[in-house]
DNA sequence: CGGGTGAGTTGGAAAAACAAACCCACTCGG
DNA sequence: CCGAGTGGGTTTGTTTTTCCAACTCACCCG
């Protein structure tokens, strides 16, 4: 509530004011494997109830989750990504693969993800423009608003 | 603290568990651009001093940052990101994509970030064999450990 | 000596998270 | 028609975190 005081015009910053809350991107994993139902997002992300219900609607009024019917009578919800929410997909699969090489030992995934290519899928990040892998080391930062200051080499 | 709910072994749930708490990429984000001292963290981020604290406890035992001195007498520290760190960037590279595109008016980016080649970057997940753009519709999981029931459409 | 800076720690109030119980509409089995 | 079960939540009361301001400590500067 109170993200007030960040001085930072920041994207990323916008973005997990969004998505950062606690669960929330284990509730876009879950709905982005398809299992969108209340139970289902209590069980697999292990989140309590009450906050489950607070998270969804935030989602779903950052237009991230739709909520629709999968059945009326009884009354049924399912929440499915929107585009929006498919489009940080991409953040999961690199916060996963990052998760896999950093905080497991060597081949002990709990999951793989198989690209339509046939491979297991290894997300790189790489750049629109010349189509190679995005390194610490390429990056320089061109702020374009005030509250910025960049002091460090690691802008140079 | 109380992670111990989640019922699906998750590297994007592990590695959340030590980044995803509030002001943790901030953190990263501000350490990755060069202004790792304290109170440039504490100005720059917006958190409290005593929650920076743990925080930067938390991501230094993790290995994701190293604390050094600059100064000795006075004893002065700045943060640096490990190797395991700076791998992080792609991540907040690709959030703030994400948050350029669908939390902003068209070119109201409070910051670019230049590439090696010229150009803006504009960063793209792409798979490892086959060099295309990850898409959802590309996608299949394949769990590789018990906890994971894959019902939706998505997953097929 | 007095003031200022960097890097935190401490203490108490306010906000979230948590767990368990409860509610409601509906369906199904007997 | 009764009782139990399911899906999708809300309510209630307790435990954790967060937040904020003030404080500390070591040092440097004039």
């Amino acid at each position: 509530m109170a993200a007030s005081k960040d001085p930072r015009p920041c994207s990323i910053a916008d973005a997990l004011a969004l998505v950062g809350e606690k669960y929330s991107l284990l509730v876009l994993r879950e709905v982005c494997l398809g299992n969108g139902r209340f139970d289902q997002l209590v069980r697999n992300t292990g989140a309590p109830r009450d906050v489950l219900a607070a998270r969804l609607r935030r989602l779903v009024d950052a237009g991230i989750l739709t909520k629709r019917a999968y059945s009326e009578r009884p009354q049924r919800f399912e929440y499915r990504p929107t585009r929006a929410g498919l489009e940080l997909e991409p953040v999961l699969m690199t916060l996963m693969a990052w998760g896999d090489r950093h905080l497991r030992r060597e081949g002990e995934r709990p999951m793989v993800i198989e690209h339509s290519c046939g491979e297991a899928l290894v997300p790189v990040v790489t750049c629109a423009a010349c189509d190679r892998p995005v390194r610490h080391e390429d990056l320089t930062a061109h702020p374009q608003a005030p509250g910025w200051t960049v002091t460090g080499p690691a802008a140079a």
